[in-house]
DNA sequence: CAGTTTAATTCAGTTGTCAAAGTAAATTAT
DNA sequence: ATAATTTACTTTGACAACTGAATTAAACTG
């Protein structure tokens, strides 16, 4: 099918330039879900503003968006949604919105200590919340399934609602995930490697699920609620057992090139550093991360230290160290904080957000 | 206009969600373009090819390609250019090419010891080069556009073309350089800042202009006519005067927010490290730039070298040196090498090429 | 009340695309 | 040699998406 294209190099015919695009290059969304997500991003919005909003004719938006609502995606709202400082002539326009109700979704978050899921209609209102304390340890497949199956029926249970009622599921939870496949090449959170979470979950529930890295669902819902809303580019950090970032380019979470997350937590900082848990030296990780923070205090802290439990108890321990002056805590504190400031200027220094 | 959008928060309505998008969302190139670039990637390629290969029906190609073809961007070629290996049955194709002829472009790298041109046509075939050796002091608008002057002057005399057989012009410089304006904020090259150099071309010699960063441009090269032809996601290293990088993502240079290049000279690589000309410390330029071997030559080498002019033919003694044995010398290497393999291993762990 | 202004709908026309049918040019089988 | 097969390309009619102009709708103004 390549015949000319491979043929680079060979003896006959001109090479060719520019780029050899592999398969249909550009993906737009069809115009009927840009208007939809368009009032969506709006709350309440008229048609006319839709249509100069996207650069569309009237017409179009006349006819995508009867479609829109006759699917039942969309409604009118009464009332005049026009701010009434303006002298306010000709006809007033009639506001759209997203229908909410009978469309459920579950969001879960895998943790190492905790599990926690929300059930939320289409506006994002959340109907029912769970919590499920769980055990530290590593999981098999059937415990995390069974574990969020847990979660799940106390959901449906407590608003009321069948399983068949709920649209989809995403799950959270961090370490390598590959969010077009829902593989889950290593997890902390998992005992086994190369767990394939989405067709497992599917097979067990019949739902739809998303899988995806903690820290880019972390940025994702910075993007869609919070602060990144108006923003077209930014970078969310998120410093927990491991160091994660997300970064938002042009309005579309950036996965890297295998969709994969983005791995700050082991770009490296230091020639020749502190070992991280991911085999390798200088990793901001192993400066920043809990277990790092962790393995400083109990040389710090001396010996009597080390006979604790918990490493959270530890960390706590050092913090409280530093704030009554301990030198040695302090200084804990201050160089995870530099390289810290070191890894983010790098990473401001490279997307410049 | 974006009244219900910008009232985020406001008492009134429901707030929505999902990112705000700003314009119209999607970039989808016209088919048409895609054909022409498919076409041209190939080199030759016959219309059945380019259906299958742009997942398009043949009726398309055949309207799209005699549309391209009467405006003279394609033409057919004769001579069957199929592979004889198999059975060959059926129709022969008929191959298609870009025409080449008549559309000349140049090509301007402006450097600080020479500056140099080529002027080529559709093709890239090279038509005439020129050269211009240049004092490496800043320069300001005036001579900038005198030395570029010379220049295309030396290539159309020498092709024997005039000037407004010249299609566009493309400019290749470091510094920061915003392609999209064509505003140059700073280069080392100039002794303004905040040039407007695209403006400046195209009112001086009436023909269209892209200015761009020289890392970028040798990444579109790389991308166009080299090794990265074949992939979509690659990063390009050069190391000059400066420390330079393009990134190719999904086939397309990937400019930063601001659009401009990326400092990948100026990450971090050292918590108060050496003092880098941008003011800051630690940076990776600040180890690997020839200005700063230079720096650290002069103190290696001792007072005697400290008398040479040129810090070229410092550097040259400096890796004499260490090809001799002195130790010295041979740190300083070690050390560039070493802080380059950290920068670069922290953008692949970002970008994961 | 008519006139103005803005919103939304309707409708004819343009454009881009495809599927299917038809034409062209080669090879292979009879 | 003739017919059948195979592949390449073109033509055609249909369809879907979108636009622009005309039309209707709903407010306000004088």
């Amino acid at each position: 099918m390549y015949d000319q294209i491979n043929g680079i190099g060979s003896e006959g015919g001109p090479a060719g330039c520019g780029p050899l695009l592999p398969g249909p290059g550009g993906d737009t969304k069809p115009l009927r879900q840009q208007v939809f997500e368009h009032v969506r991003a709006a709350g309440h919005t008229a048609r006319a503003d839709v249509a100069r909003a996207l650069g569309i004719s009237a017409g179009s938006v006349t006819t995508l968006t009867s479609d829109l609502i006759a699917v039942g995606l969309l409604r009118e709202v009464d009332g005049n949604p026009r701010e009434s400082r303006e002298p306010n002539r000709g006809r007033p326009p009639v506001a759209l919105e997203v229908v909410q109700e009978g469309r459920n979704v579950i969001g879960i978050k895998l943790s190492d200590e905790r599990h926690s899921a929300v059930l939320t209609d289409f506006a994002g209102n959340t109907l029912a919340e769970a919590t499920l304390p769980t055990p530290p340890i590593r999981k098999t497949e059937a415990q995390i399934l069974d574990e969020m199956g847990a979660l799940i029926d106390a959901l449906t249970a407590s608003a009321g609602i069948a399983l068949s009622g709920v649209t989809a599921v995403g799950i959270g939870l961090s370490g390598l995930v590959d969010h077009d496949t829902g593989m889950v090449p290593w997890s902390p959170l998992l005992a086994d490697r190369d767990l394939a979470l989405k067709p497992a979950f599917e097979a067990r529930f019949g739902l739809p699920v998303h899988v995806d890295n903690d820290a880019n669902v972390l940025t994702l819902a910075e993007l869609w609620f919070g602060a990144g809303r108006a923003m077209s580019d930014f970078a969310v950090v998120t410093i927990e057992h491991g160091v994660g970032m997300g970064l938002v380019l042009n309005n579309r979470l950036f996965r890297g090139t295998r969709g994969m997350g983005l791995e700050l937590g082991h770009i490296k900082v230091q020639l020749d550093g502190a070992l991280c848990r991911c085999g390798q030296r200088g990793c901001l990780e192993a400066y920043l991360a809990d277990y790092a923070l962790a393995r400083e205090a109990s040389t710090a802290l001396g010996r009597n230290a080390r006979n604790m439990q918990s490493p959270q108890a530890l960390l706590e321990t050092l913090f409280d160290e530093a704030k009554a002056g301990n030198a040695a805590a302090r200084t804990i504190f201050r160089r995870a904080g530099r390289y810290l400031s070191l890894g983010l200027s790098n990473v401001i220094q490279l997307f410049d957000p």
